[in-house]
DNA sequence: GTATCCTGTAAAGAGACGCATTACAAATCA
DNA sequence: TGATTTGTAATGCGTCTCTTTACAGGATAC
C-alpha cells in the first residue's frame, strides 16, 4: 500500500550523514560550496533538494547521483497527496 | 554506464499518451483542470511536471503516483549534469 | 475559399521557491 | 568567560509554475 510518509532529504542528512562525517553544519557548507544558513534550511526541511544540490551531495558523499533528488521527489509527492484535492475521472482509451 | 539522455515527460504525454487517448490538447487540458496554453508548455518542454501535475496526471490516466515526477527529476538530474561545474571532493567517515 | 477549430506561443502578472548576504540571539563548549 | 556553532530572520535577486488574455498559423469542413 506504499503509505508511510517519506522523510525529508534534509532529516537524513542532519540524523545520519553530518553525524557521520564528523562535520559541523558550517563546514559541509563550505565542502559544498553553499552558505550556512542555505545548508541549515535543508537540514531543518525549510528548502527542498534540487538537481544541482543533489549533484553537489553525491559527489561529497561518493554517491551515484540520483538517491537526494529522488528523495526530494518523493516528499514532494506525498505532501501534495495530504492536500485535499478535487480528484480526476480516469479516461479511457480511444475506439 | 545509464548514460542515455532522458526523454521530458512532455515528450512522451504529446508523443505517445495523447494520441492513444484521441483527444485535443484543449480537451485534455480541461480534463485535467489545467489551461490549454499551460498544458501546450507541458508537451512542448517548456514546463516542468509538478507533484501536483503528477497527481493530475496519474488519476487521469489510472497509472499509480509518481511516475512522471520521477520522470521530470530524471530528467532534471540529467539536464544538470550537462552543465559545466566544478567538482566536488569526496568526504570520508570520521574516525 | 471562407469559416471554424485547434494549436503554439507571447505578454503580463501572481505566488512560490532557491540561494546569497548580512545579522542577531541562543546554545554549546573550551 | 569567551569562542564556536547553530537556527533563523530580513532582504533581495532570479527563476519557475500557472493563469488570463491575445494573436497568428495550420488544419478541417462546408
Amino acid at each position: 500500500m506504499r503509505m508511510h510518509n517519506p522523510p525529508h532529504p534534509g532529516e537524513i542528512l542532519k540524523e545520519d550523514v553530518l553525524p557521520e562525517l564528523g562535520l559541523t553544519v558550517g563546514a559541509f557548507a563550505a565542502h559544498l560550496g553553499i552558505t550556512r544558513p542555505h545548508l541549515s534550511n535543508l537540514l531543518n526541511q525549510h528548502a527542498g533538494i534540487t538537481a544541482e544540490m543533489d549533484i553537489r551531495l553525491s559527489e561529497a558523499l561518493g554517491q551515484p547521483p540520483g538517491l537526494w533528488i529522488r528523495m526530494q521527489a518523493a516528499y514532494d509527492l506525498w505532501q501534495a497527496e495530504q492536500q485535499p484535492r478535487q480528484h480526476i475521472a480516469p479516461l479511457h482509451v480511444a475506439a
